[in-house]
This record gives C-alpha cells, structure tokens and sequence, in this order.
RNA sequence: GGCGGUAUAGCCAAGUGGUAAGGCAGAGGUCUGCAAAACCUUCAUCACCGGUUCAAAUCCGGUUACCGCCUCCA
C-alpha cells in the first residue's frame, strides 16, 4: 500500500486514486526564460521517479507539466536579446528537451504552454469575476483572497499574517490598485511595447499562478490526484491555484500535495536564480556524465535537502559504479551459464523486490529502495563468483536490477561494444598470458588502459569494461 | 514577526520506545602470475540540557545552530 506525504494535512496518507488503476498528475514546469539548474531538475526527477514507480505498480499515469512561456522575465530576457517573447520561450523549451532527455527523464504526456490557452485563461477569469472571487481594476483583475475561505490552508498562513508581510513588499501603485494588499493578479494590463492579448478587461496578459489552474483542470479535471512542485512554491503559487480553482469549480482542486526539497550549495543555501548560486543542466552535463547526475539527483528522498558539491556527485559515481559493475560482472556469465534453474536465488531476488516496494511504498523512501538495490549488488556478486551459475537465475536477478534501477532513471543495460582493433589486442594479450609471457600481456593491459578499456581476469575468461 | 524544515560515524544516510540499516572513504585479510573486480572482518550511543519510562536517536519540556517560505524562484 503506497502511502504519500500530503502537504495539505501534513501526514502520510493512503494513495488513493479517483479513478482505480490511473493517476492524474501536474507538476509545474520552469518558466522558460534561461536553462534549467540543477535544482529545477532535481524537481523534475523527483516526480520523474514518483511517476516511474507508479507505473512500475501498475498505474496508467497522465503526467501533465507546463510552460510558463510568457512573464516578466520571459519580457525581460527578450528585451535584452532584441526578440520576441516566443523566440525566448522557443529556445529554452527545445534547450528543456534536451537537458531533460540527457538526465534520462519521460517526456511528459502533455506539456502545454501558457500562450496555448490564453482564451481558457480568460474565461476562467470571467467565472472568477462572476463569482465575486475577482475584481477588475485598472485594466487588472485582482483574485480576493479574503474571500476564499481556506485561503492559507496549504502553507498554514494566517490571513492577517499574510497582509502584514504583503504590506512591506509591494509598492505604492500596485497598492492602490488592490482592495486587499493579499490579493493576486490573475490578469495583468499591458505596458507600451510588451507582448499582449484582448480580453475583456482591456489588452493584457494572464498572471502568474492563474495559467497552472486552468491547465491543469483543463487536462486532468476540475480534481485531480497529485499536484508536485519545489517547497518554495508552496506558497504562493499553490496557494493561490487552490484559491482559484476551487473558487471557480466548488470541488476539491487536488488530492495529494508534493513538495520536494532544494537542492542547496555550500553552508545549506539555496539554489537559485535570484541568488545567482546555480548551475545548470546544460553546462554541468558537458564535464558530468548525465547518469551520474541523475543517479545524484534521485538517490535522496525527494523531501530531504541536498547538497550539490563536486564531492558528493563523485560519491554518486562511485555507488552508481558499483551497481553497474555487478550487473555487468554477473552479465558477463551469461555466457557459461547452465541451461538450468537455481530457485534459491529466484526467491531472494523476488524478497528483495518486495523489500523494495515496501520502502518506495512510504511516501518514495528511496534510501530505502537503494538498500536493497545494493542487497541485490550483493546477490549479484556471490552469485558471478559461484564455479557454475543457471541461467535462469541469471536472468532473474539481471531483470530485477534493470527493474528497480529504471525507476530511479537508470539505465544498466548499454554496454558498448569493442571496436575490432581493440578486440584484437584483446586476444593477443590472451595469448600472451596463455604463453606466461606476461611482460607481453601486462603491456597490452596498460596500453587498453590508457585507452579506456580495464581487463580483469577470471576463471571464466578475460572480463572488459569501458571506463567512462 | 508568522509559518515550516534540518541537526545520527570522516562523508552521504536509514531508523517514531527495546539496546544504532545501507553506501562511500579508511584499516586488516582472502582470491590473483601481478592486477582489477569481488568476498570476509573491522569502524558511532544519535546537537545540548532536563523529564517520562523497566527501556528513548525515537515521547514531553526547554536550549542552541543552520536553512527555507512569507516578494520572482523547483
């Protein structure tokens, strides 16, 4: 029984989806205005791996994830190149697609943009304004917080409280505006120059949180089973897209909360962009090999901090090694193996799966599942050095490290092949050893050393790995 | 000021009442022509103080440190 931390009642509460065997799912995406850093990814693999694992039990997942494609850093950022809006959005959306793709992350079911649905986004204003739940002001339109009455739940926020902190950050203008200094934008008037729409209230553009409401019910329903982000969305961004989705329907906007936690830099501060502390996918996957940084980026509980820094992405490398070590070591036996059955490790392989289930089925422990990933390493390893293997077992155990190692978005099964020049040298330094000239053969180790290709001999022949 | 999070070995980290999982690094050993890989052994009383209990890292009270959200941010 899978159970997830649920942000809105702060427990850990039975998964339960609307519909049986399906699971309805929005995390919100990057507003596409530079590259992705590290600690949007670690969000986007998060969820990746919530998503994996759900269909690893058997759910049909729709994974929703937007695109914040038009804001005032989306008019900032084209300002200052000299083109449109959509270009800047253009560029970092495929810039998107390639980072994700080389961190080993599914494409989404549907990822829609913001300026795709601006007419939705209108008309779900109008319901608001309708309501009484928003007002128009100015060319504006303001949603009323104090009108909602759970508004605050999410993040445990007193409404007085809120007005207070709203009160010492916006300016003056933006004040008279507001009835209330809570109250959000959900339409924002266009200044000369900037990028615009009509609407009803005059030429504009929509807010920022007012776009995730109406996709995300236009797409998975007016309630839907889980909606993800990063902590600091928590408020007010969630916030505010519950205020204005339950406003508009009268249902529950969403199930089951998820926030995952920062990724942070030296002495546990926060990755960010406003901070100028971050690193981006883009760069960093030039001198880090990608399974590495995804292998980094899923191997801590998605709620826990985590701290990027050279030193812990090598100690990533090197557990991630280790399990590609094992599952190549016991592949190599493939070769030797005996047509027959081995039951005994069939049966442990099958426990440790199921000691991986009940670990990820506590709101995705994955320190937890690694454990027994590496209970399943250990396995392998007794196993390869055995005099004689089965084959079945063999297998077994290979498809269960592919198996639990997907979910976290690895992929074990790429093994490259020796070009023929190197497989020559190969066998000549076979021969050599076979001669006990191991001058000869010693030479030939290092020099396939140097060029990436590590032997190691074993009863069963001369084992090769790629060092990469 | 309001709300929330974190504190376990050199490092990462599990663990919500019964005498500290796992990984990396380190030390010793086995195997090997030598290596490599692997295997075996070894390595902590849980930020601090006080309390409850037969028993606490785990519950209660207090203290300290660091971080985040409350304004754009995954």
């Amino acid at each position: 029984m899978l159970k997830i931390f649920n942000t809105l009642t702060r427990e850990k509460e039975e998964f339960k989806p609307i519909t049986p065997n399906q699971v309805n799912m929005y995390v919100c995406g990057p507003t596409v205005y530079n590259y992705i850093h590290i600690g949007n990814a670690r969000s986007i693999v998060a969820f990746d791996t919530v998503r994996r694992y759900l269909e690893f039990l058997g759910y049909k997942v729709k994974f929703v994830s937007n695109f914040t494609d038009v804001d005032d850093k989306m008019i900032k950022e084209a300002n200052r190149e000299g083109i449109t809006v959509p270009e800047v959005a253009d560029r970092f959306i495929e810039a998107f697609y390639e980072d994700i793709a080389a961190i080993n992350v599914q494409k989404a079911t549907i990822n829609p943009r913001a300026t795709d649905n601006i007419q939705d986004i209108i008309n779900f204003v109008k319901v608001l304004i309708d309501k009484g739940y928003a007002y128009e002001s100015g060319g504006d339109v303001f949603y009323r917080a104090r009108k909602f009455k759970h508004y605050g739940e999410l993040s445990d926020q007193n409404i007085d409280q809120l007005v207070e902190g709203a009160s010492e950050h916006i300016g003056e203008a933006e004040f008279d505006k507001k009835q209330d200094p809570i109250d959000f934008v959900l339409w924002k008037k266009a200044k000369p120059g900037e990028i615009k729409w009509d609407s009803p209230w005059g030429m504009g553009r929509p807010g920022w949180h007012i776009e995730c409401s109406v996709m995300s019910t236009k797409y998975l329903g007016e309630t839907f089973d889980i909606h993800g982000g990063g902590q600091d969305l928590e408020f007010p961004h969630h916030e505010n897209e519950i205020a204005q989705s339950e406003a508009k329907t009268g249902k529950k906007f969403v199930n089951y909360w998820m926030h995952n936690g920062f990724v942070t830099v030296e002495n546990n501060e926060k990755m960010s962009k406003s901070l100028g502390n971050f690193v981006t996918v883009h760069d960093l996957v030039k001198k880090t090999n990608p399974q590495v940084l995804r292998f980094f980026l899923s191997s801590t509980h998605y709620r826990r901090p985590l701290e990027y820094s050279e030193a812990n992405l090598q100690k990533a490398a090197d557990n991630l090694d280790k399990i590609k070590t094992a599952y190549n070591n016991l592949k190599f036996r493939l070769d030797d193996a005996k047509d027959s059955d081995d039951g005994e490790i069939v049966t442990q392989t099958q426990s440790i799966i199921d000691d991986f289930k009940t670990a990820m089925n506590d709101d995705f422990n994955v320190q937890n599942g690694l454990t027994e990933i590496f209970n399943l390493v250990s396995l392998a390893n007794n196993y390869s050095s055995r005099d004689a293997v089965a084959k079945n077992a063999v297998n077994v155990i290979l498809k269960a490290m592919v198996d639990l190692t997907s979910i976290l978005g690895i992929n074990l099964d790429n093994q490259q092949d020796l070009s023929k020049e190197i497989q020559q040298m190969v066998d000549q330094r076979d021969q050599a050893r076979a001669d006990k000239d191991f001058a000869t053969s010693d030479k030939l180790r290092d020099q396939l050393k140097d060029m990436g290709v590590i032997l190691e001999d074993t009863p069963q022949g001369t084992r090769w790995h790629i060092n990469d």
